[in-house]
DNA sequence: TTTAGAGATGACTGATAGTCAGTAAATGAA
DNA sequence: TTCATTTACTGACTATCAGTCATCTCTAAA
């Protein structure tokens, strides 16, 4: 049966299609401001079949958000195999958190969209637990990286792995949402440049990290 | 004449009445839920007339948040005048962001909302800019707590006082962010309530911050 | 050649933010 | 008191857009 297996091909790289098509409109003129008709235009294709292959917008969405977590997760992924004791790799995968915002600001900003939305365990779609198990292996890395800092010593003994995790996933995710969204008021305001703010939140950290 | 005084104060008599309305309706139904016929009807005019007074359903919006970032801010002064060393004031700071968050949750939820929302200086309202200039008198109040801290030796001298005091409050923003949005997951997934989250931020942030 | 069914279409529906021509009421000058 | 003017208000209307569905088209198996 080549056919069917043709069509499956067809089915999937179609679907691929429309995401990239809803790719470049979302990200040249913003989410709130793309129009399902926009990404049809774009990809060659009437609006109604989007909906053959998305249940809805925001379910396009969730697919864009899922690419920048695979990447973020490709990143922190690198970062925990770095050489070097606990306190080093928790380093890199703060720096590789930065990273991610600078080299890829529109996933980034999706990211963010989507970590500034309330969730319900409830009403997951199925893109939604996509990306939520890939939030929890990011999360499984940093805690195992924290957890062999403390062993190594290099990080204090006395932090919980798992909280301290989530404290520096919190904390990093409200920098950066700050240094993004506020960047041009803090530099203007308090004469502070994005990365100078950013480097103090890391010292800031070490201070309270190291053994 | 008493005429113009009285009709001034009758507008903005109405102005408060639509702007209650707005408040019964959006904190009842949520934001993105309420329309403005749903507000109109609350306040027993017609749509138009919403119009005459605010320029759009996100501006009516505003005028909530400002509420919310009023009560912040008094939250936030009454705090500093706490009696002790600067170490304390810090915490009597913190304590009244997460007392904001559990005595006024929907004011709460504005707050973060706009928190969250991109802001650009250029095009600024007269709502955003009475908003932002309130956000501004809060992180004066923080600085200056800190600064008294590192002069009454409670709080690290190497710190800088407005870089910290925005790093904290961006972390801040950050955990009660996650604390929020992701509350129950982590206390499913990880099995940590959001009272010890937040304990452990205290926690943590102490360690950096102590002399 | 016929036909069943998968895939695609685009006109249509419903919801809702925002507008505007028209109405009603208050005011003040004659 | 009368009437013109200003002010406040109204709600039907428009524009926009997510999502639907009756219909069409094309393919491949019989």
């Amino acid at each position: 049966m080549g056919i069917a297996e043709r069509k499956e091909r067809e089915k999937e790289r179609r679907r691929l299609d429309i995401i990239n098509a809803a790719e470049e409109v979302f990200f040249s003129k913003g989410f709130e401001n793309s129009t399902m008709d926009d990404v049809a235009e774009q990809a060659e294709l009437s609006k109604g079949t989007l909906y053959l292959y998305f249940k809805s917008k925001d379910e396009l969405f969730l697919e864009i958000i899922y690419r920048g977590n695979n990447i973020l997760h490709n990143l922190f992924q690198k970062a925990s195999e770095r050489e070097g004791d606990g306190l080093c790799k928790v380093r890199a995968i703060g720096e590789a958190f930065v990273e991610f915002s600078i080299k890829y600001p529109n996933y980034y900003n999706a990211f963010l969209h989507n970590q500034t939305q309330e969730i319900c365990l409830e009403k997951m779609g199925e893109a939604e637990e996509k990306i939520f198990s890939l939030k929890e292996r990011n999360m499984q890395i940093f805690i195992d990286v924290i957890k062999g800092g403390i062993e190594d010593g290099s990080l204090e003994p006395e932090l919980d792995p798992v909280k301290t995790a989530l404290t520096l996933w919190a904390e990093a995710t409200g920098v950066l949402l700050l240094a993004k969204l506020k960047g041009k008021l803090i530099s203007k305001g308090f004469n502070i440049s994005e990365e100078e703010f950013i480097n103090h939140f890391f010292e800031f950290t070490w201070r309270a990290l190291k053994a």
